[in-house]
DNA sequence: AAAAAAC
């Protein structure tokens, strides 16, 4: 949501008939004029119809979503008279708790002129705070599926006059095995009802999934171009594994990045990397999902308020996060879902501005890379960083046969990396020294192998797509 | 192979 330069800057908010307490309040955030996604959604959400909105977040998606439903929330005054005079009349679900918050956050700055009433349920907080704010009401309510349904059951909560029904990320809520949880909630709802779904991609399961749960839906496509390649200048550093978290200490220290996540694969890599930059110095938090809930919301607040530098996380981090002017996004390990790589980008470069992502990654992650520029359709910089010496087994072509004893190359690590800290001395810090690769050597009979054992598609998801019903 | 999400 910005009021960066797009086609539609002749286009206002005041030109969709909203309500004057909602623009009042995008007056208040600064907003003037729609992005892309909102000029689209907005009138089409107003006219009730459903939508299957292809969107990656930081296009504005969760204002062309929430401000319609606001509005016709305020233009259609409830018709129930119990059990509570502020039924459940809109339900957004989201796959992670952090966005639920951060959408929440969202609906209820849009909503402050109004007298409409806002939550958000998600797991590991207590229930009861959550239960008795749903039990004196409320419109909206924003929800992560599975505490979603434990409210339902414990009858904090009836979901019987929803009209509305946002899917946010659902694709990501496939991914992480939400639809039958999606399939449990949508049966508590009217038959009769406004959908809204949106996803950063069009798998056939999410095809499927629209199918079945959409009612002749409009679709809204804002190109991912625009995502990646305008705006992020990436470059990738190929160095030893074991020299991975020195070089990205090392890239902090000489961007002096004030603001950065950090994404690391693993949950162990993601609090090993954190507590070795604390060492290190630098003002560093930990968020994943093996964090308490507590630590997890505190971790993003002290980023957001700038009291730590650097958020190492996992991808619990890596969709939806809006996180304003991050400036830089390191990856310390490559993403095994090359997907995942234009969602972690996507962090920065956000509303128009500028970004950096640097990737380090080692010999054993050149597929990795091979996949992403693939996806992405284009080749990421390579660059050395002075100081740290290339691979182990040397950059392009001349890939010595494997040494039998490489093993030994690779120690069992101490808490503290034994050899020095790296040379910082008279290094120009944006020294970039861009290469060339040598077509990589494709190893065929390997790839097929790994391929072929790791190509199955999800069955599970399969099948419980099949067995949807067709509405 | 890993991550996320209800208790």
């Amino acid at each position: 949501m910005s009021d960066t330069p797009n086609n539609n800057e002749q286009v206002r908010f005041a030109d969709f008939g909203l309500a004057p307490e909602i623009l009042r309040a995008l007056t208040d955030q600064g907003y003037v004029h729609p992005t892309p996604i909102q000029a689209q959604a907005i009138p089409i959400v107003l006219q009730g119809r459903d939508v299957m909105g292809a969107a990656q977040t930081g296009t504005g998606k969760t204002a062309g979503f929430s401000l319609p439903i606001i509005q016709l929330l305020l233009a259609h005054a409830s018709t129930s008279m119990s059990p509570a005079r502020h039924p459940v009349r809109a339900l957004i679900l989201t796959p992670t708790r952090e966005l639920a918050v951060q959408v929440a956050d969202n609906v209820k700055a849009y909503a402050a002129h109004t007298a409409l009433r806002s939550t958000v349920v998600f797991g590991g907080m207590d229930m009861k705070p959550q239960t008795e704010t749903l039990r004196r009401g409320v419109e909206v309510v924003i929800a992560t599926p599975g505490r979603l349904l434990d409210h339902v059951e414990q009858k904090n909560i009836s979901l019987a006059q929803v009209q509305m029904l946002v899917m946010d990320e659902a694709d990501r809520m496939l991914d992480m095995g939400f639809l039958p949880d999606l399939q449990r909630i949508i049966n508590l709802l009217p038959k009769k009802r406004q959908n809204l779904m949106f996803s950063a991609t069009f798998s056939p399961e999410i095809k499927k999934l629209a199918g079945s749960f959409l009612t002749d839906p409009v679709t809204i496509e804002v190109a991912r171009s625009n995502a990646t390649a305008d705006k992020v200048t990436q470059v990738v550093y190929k160095v030893p594994e074991e020299q991975k978290r020195d070089v990205v200490e090392f890239l902090i220290r000489s961007r002096e990045l004030k603001q950065v996540i950090i994404f690391s694969n693993t949950k162990i890599g993601a609090s090993r990397l954190s507590r070795s930059l604390e060492q290190a110095g630098i003002k560093a938090s930990a968020i994943h999902g093996d964090k308490t809930q507590q630590e997890r919301m505190a971790a993003l607040d002290a980023f957001k308020k700038g009291e730590i530098e650097v958020l190492v996380a996992t991808d619990v981090a890596a969709r939806g996060l809006d996180i304003s002017d991050l400036p830089c996004v390191i990856n310390y390990d490559l993403p095994y879902n090359a997907e995942d790589y234009v969602h972690r980008i996507g962090r920065t470069g956000r509303a128009g501005a500028s970004g950096d992502a640097i990737s380090v990654f080692s010999d054993k992650d050149e597929r990795l890379l091979a996949d992403i520029e693939k996806l992405i359709k284009q080749t990421v910089t390579r660059a050395e960083l002075a100081g740290f010496a290339p691979s182990s087994r040397g950059f392009g072509r001349e890939r010595p046969a494997r040494r039998s004893g490489e093993s030994e190359a690779r120690p069992e690590r101490s808490p503290r990396p034994s050899s020095p800290p790296p040379r910082r001395e008279k290094v120009d810090p944006w020294f970039l020294k861009p290469y060339e690769p040598s077509v990589a050597p494709r190893k065929e009979a390997v790839n097929t192998v790994a391929t072929g054992g790791a190509s199955k598609p999800k069955p599970k998801v399969a099948a419980l797509l099949g067995g949807l019903p067709k509405q």
